[in-house]
Formats: C-alpha cells, structure tokens, sequence
DNA sequence: GTCTATATATAGATAGAC
DNA sequence: GTCTATCTATATATAGAC
C-alpha cells in the first residue's frame, strides 16, 4: 500500500487533477510523468474511479492528521486560521492548481459515483473542522459572532474555493491573498 | 448564425457544460439530447473549441443585455445586488449546475486555449459590472466601504461562485441561500 | 511488479451523398 | 443543412509473458 510507485502515482495523479481536473488527465499522462507503462498503472489502481477515490482518501488521511496535530499544539484560533490560510496559499503558490474539492465538485455530475461520495464526505470533515475552528474563536472572544457558525462555515469555505479558482484565471496571486485579508477582517474582531 | 439548429445546440451545450465540466460532455451527447447525428454539429461548431467560445461568448453577449437593462432601469444599488442574486438563485433552482465561470476555471488548463481566453474577457465584463454596483452603493450611502471595490468584488465573485459548487455537492440548495444571506449583510449597511 | 500486446469503446473530426 | 460512412487518435482496461 506505501509503496513507492504507488505513492508516486497518487502524487502525480493528485497534481494532475487539481491542475487539469478528472476528466482532463489520463493513465498515459501519468505513465509519461513516472516513466513508467500505463498498464503498470491498473496494477495498483484497476479503474480509475478507483484511482480518484484513493486521491481524495488520501487527502482526508493527511487532513485528519494536520487537523489532528492542529489540535494537539497550543495554538490559539487565531493562529490555526492563519495555518489554515497557509494551506491555501500553498496551492497559490504551486501555481496553476486549485482545490481538491474546487475540481470535483466543479466536475461532480461527470465523476464516477464513489468519488461522488468520497468527495462528500471530505467536505463534511473540512467544514466539520471549520466550525471546530470557528466556535474555539468566539470562546476566545477574538472572533465575531456573525450568524451561527454553521453558516458561516460553508460561506468561509466556498469563498476560498472559489477564490483560488479566480485567481488562476486572472492569472494575479494577489486576487488571491486579497480574498484572504478581507476573509480575515470579517472574522476576526 | 441565429439558426434555430445552432441555437439549439448552443443551449443544449452550455446545459452541458454547467453541468458536467468541458470534457465531461461530447458532440454525441449533444446530438442525442436534440434528435440530430453529431457530424451536423460540426456544420455549426466544426471544433468543440468552436463550441466552447461560441458558449462564452453568447454568455457575455447576454450579460451585457442584461446589464444595460439594469443600467436603463432605475433601480436602486440594492435592488440591482438582488437581481443580481436571483441570477445565481436561478442556476441553483435548476438544479446540478454551477457557473460558467465556475466551470471553466476549473478545467482552465485542459480546455483550449481560445476558450481560456474568452473565459478571461466574460470574467473581466463581470467584475467591471460588479465594482460599479458597488461603486453606486457606496454613492448612494447604502454599502459599507471595506477595503476598495476592486477588493471587495473579487471576494464578491469568488464567493458566490464557490458557494454554488459547495451547495451542489451538499446537494443542499440552502447552503447556498445561507451564503447569499451572509454576502448581503457583509455588503448592506 | 512491470512489461508487451491487445481489446473495446468512444472521442473529435472529415468526406461526400442527398 | 443533414445524413451515412469512415478516419484517426486516444481513452480505459485486460491478458499474459517475464
């Protein structure tokens, strides 16, 4: 399961997909990435619906595991915001790529229907960790209280996920990092 | 050019297209949908490039229309935010599409290169139109001034785009009203 | 585990009859 | 303007040798 190629492929594919989307890239873009034969590909992963589904688990792995060490660190809310922004600009700064959830739900009706439900349950966590995020802040008292946080959980996210796409096609980062200050100031007080 | 055919497979694709991504539809696709075999698609669109700016820029025709109604209008700041809404309601109601925007950002690198660019003019005619809705709100003293209209209708844009692609894959309508709730109070005074 | 070879399907696209 | 027929390329996927 960790072994290398396999790895290497999820890493690859991964890219792929954030960049060009699911239905955008193939075995054969893979398979020239690696160096290796596409056929080489189905040994680890049969279909790829099933290669899909293996990119988001793993991502909703690594996620839990930041959100987990998150956690166990004394960050106050402020700072796990700012490391949370810090996921983001990440991906800016890879440039051309946008979001996991950003592709697939963008393709969504056109994606295999595992992945569908892989998907749904990666926002579920995300946006569980958000409103985790959002409640510690207004225990803090440094965040504002603006409606529940349920709500605005899923405006917080939606306006990052669409943000990064925007700035790829403006092609300006900045669009990007000017999302984020305004995002900033509407939550913190 | 106005050909009852052509405009039929423009609805029918763009249908498609918010719906299931660029590459997540074929000229067959179309063909079925309309009752037509899909080498008559070629007579009008000969590559799916074609079809794709031919899409965008019907779009960007229309929303021009569109916006120099407004404009003639003499609607309110507050009134043309809500009509400006209802566009984005109207794509939720329909039910499994998101923006075209949306979309295309999405799938940016793996479309043709001549549609990247039309999706670049669409995005500039919808920010030109959203800053100077904002521009009058604040003439007209009813919008909060938060950071510069450049800024703010960025964050604008990119929020209701996300927020569409994050209700469909919730598969709940109201997160996106929930959204829309929130961008008002954040713009309205 | 990686390869060659191949199966099967479908994509976008063109030629030419009607 | 729409059709049939066909081309070419590429996609996902499988069989089986090594």
């Amino acid at each position: 399961m960790a072994s290398d190629t396999g790895q290497k492929i999820l890493d690859i594919a991964e890219n792929l997909l954030q960049t060009r989307g699911f239905n955008g890239f193939s075995y054969q873009d893979i398979a020239n990435a690696i160096g290796i034969r596409k056929a080489s590909i189905h040994y680890y992963f049969p279909s790829k619906a099933d290669l899909g589904v293996a990119i988001v688990k793993r991502y909703r792995k690594d996620f839990k595991h930041w959100a987990e060490e998150q956690k166990q660190s004394n960050k106050s809310a402020l700072e796990k915001l700012e490391a949370y922004f810090q996921f983001y600009v990440n991906i800016v700064d890879v440039g051309n790529k946008i979001c996991l959830s950003g592709v697939l739900s963008a393709e969504f009706k056109a994606v295999p229907e595992p992945i569908q439900q892989e998907l749904q349950g990666m926002v579920d966590d995300v946006y569980q960790w958000i409103i985790e995020l959002l409640r510690e802040g207004r225990e803090e008292g440094v965040f504002k209280e603006t409606g529940t946080v349920e709500e605005q959980a899923m405006w917080f996210g939606s306006t990052l996920q669409g943000a990064l796409q925007i700035a790829r096609v403006t092609g300006d980062k900045n669009v990007f990092i000017s999302v984020l200050n305004q995002l900033r100031a509407f939550i913190v007080k």
